[in-house]
DNA sequence: GTCTATACTATGATAGAC
DNA sequence: GTCTATCATAGTATAGAC
């Protein structure tokens, strides 16, 4: 339990290439998100400095600058890659499921939480960098965070409402069950024995449990 | 849902005094230490410089050297003192209860969620801006957060062991109710009409679900 | 224990040649 | 689109007077 490891805090683990998910930029600027991902996620992003960022991709500084206007932006289009590439999954698993909060719900846990054990270094980024941003670059991104919360707090409403789920509180129970995924990037990684799908599973279980419903015709194990 | 409130991700809210809990250093070590605490939760160990901290203090940047060697030294003494309090706190709560495991978890859950929700600052800076200590400076630290963790484990074991929890996988578990408190800074404030107390007495119920124990003792709303 | 003054380095960003 | 060279500022920390 120790070797640093943590349930409390932490920071990343490994550096799993690529890091970024596909999609979106390609070509000189994708090389700088990839290189930029790995150094906020490890140093944070006023810990990396511009010349840390040029040396690791052997450029000089200067040559940054004709794909990006500024630090900040490279930091703005990595959490807005990682937005919407969350929110894109999010919707994606919905799709796969009918109407039941149940099962939405289930799956609405399970997508996150592979995207989470997934892509690690970006979402470490989105989550403990995003406070580095200024509010111009803030307010567009912000808004997709938004309606990915939002998508939860609506499944569990429903599932109250019709009698599914017992929430017993919603703002802390949407609290806990969005801190379970979040914080996935600070202990999970693949030497632990544990695979991405199982562990995905079993939160969407914890998640069941937490909102009192613990049968599902998904969550047969 | 918005006004920048974040199930998902998020910085510090409200500039609560004095911030830091009693005990330990006092005199102009304890004023550094509360004016670094503000300044470090909203804007990061590396976001603030000497400059902005003597500013706050309306000193000169000199003047801080002769209380602590290093910006890295004040750091250090937060999270020491964040630490260790949160760990006393956790022993203390345990004395209070009995040898059942439920009760035990109960309490546990309990008192780390009113500490996260009273010390939100230093609940932040502990969590995010550890990886900012270098490793010199990280050892001593650690092993108290290593001491907070190995109690949940050593909870839901004995639980799993006696037959009154039915733990679905451990690691995921414990990282899910270490979760639940460690991003209460991030969503609870006051201002919810939510009080401490009710948000704790609830998280432990969340917990208490989450490891399949409904019934307790202590958990009758 | 605080001040003024300053050393020295690192920083984000730009100019202009190729 | 990358390079060399450089600017202006901000950074941590120290020296020495009071």
């Amino acid at each position: 339990m120790s070797e640093r490891s943590s349930l409390f805090a932490g920071r990343v683990r490994h550096t799993a290439a690529p890091g970024l998910p596909p999609g979106g930029v390609e070509g000189p600027r994708r090389r700088i998100l990839e290189a930029a991902l790995t150094l906020f996620a490890r140093r944070g992003f006023h810990g990396t400095s511009v010349r840390d960022l040029a040396d690791v991709l052997e450029q000089q500084p200067s040559a940054l600058y004709k794909h990006f206007p500024s630090k900040e932006h490279v930091l703005a289009a990595l959490v807005q890659h990682g937005y919407a590439m969350h929110h894109q999954t999010l919707l994606d698993g919905l799709l796969t499921v009918g109407a039941s909060p149940v099962d939405q719900l289930h799956i609405l846990v399970e997508v996150n939480a592979r995207s989470h054990a997934q892509w690690p270094l970006l979402a470490i980024v989105v989550h403990e960098e995003l406070h580095a941003l200024p509010e111009a670059l803030l307010g567009p991104v912000v808004a997709l965070r938004d309606a990915s919360a939002a998508l939860l707090l609506r499944i569990l409403q429903r599932g109250s409402a019709e009698g599914c789920f017992d929430v017993v509180d919603l703002p802390t129970t949407a609290a806990a069950i969005g801190a379970m995924g979040v914080r996935i990037p600070l202990w999970f990684h693949p030497g632990l024995g544990l695979d991405i799908d199982t562990m995905a599973h079993r939160q969407a279980l914890l998640a069941l449990r937490m909102v009192g419903a613990t049968t599902s015709s998904k969550a047969s194990r």
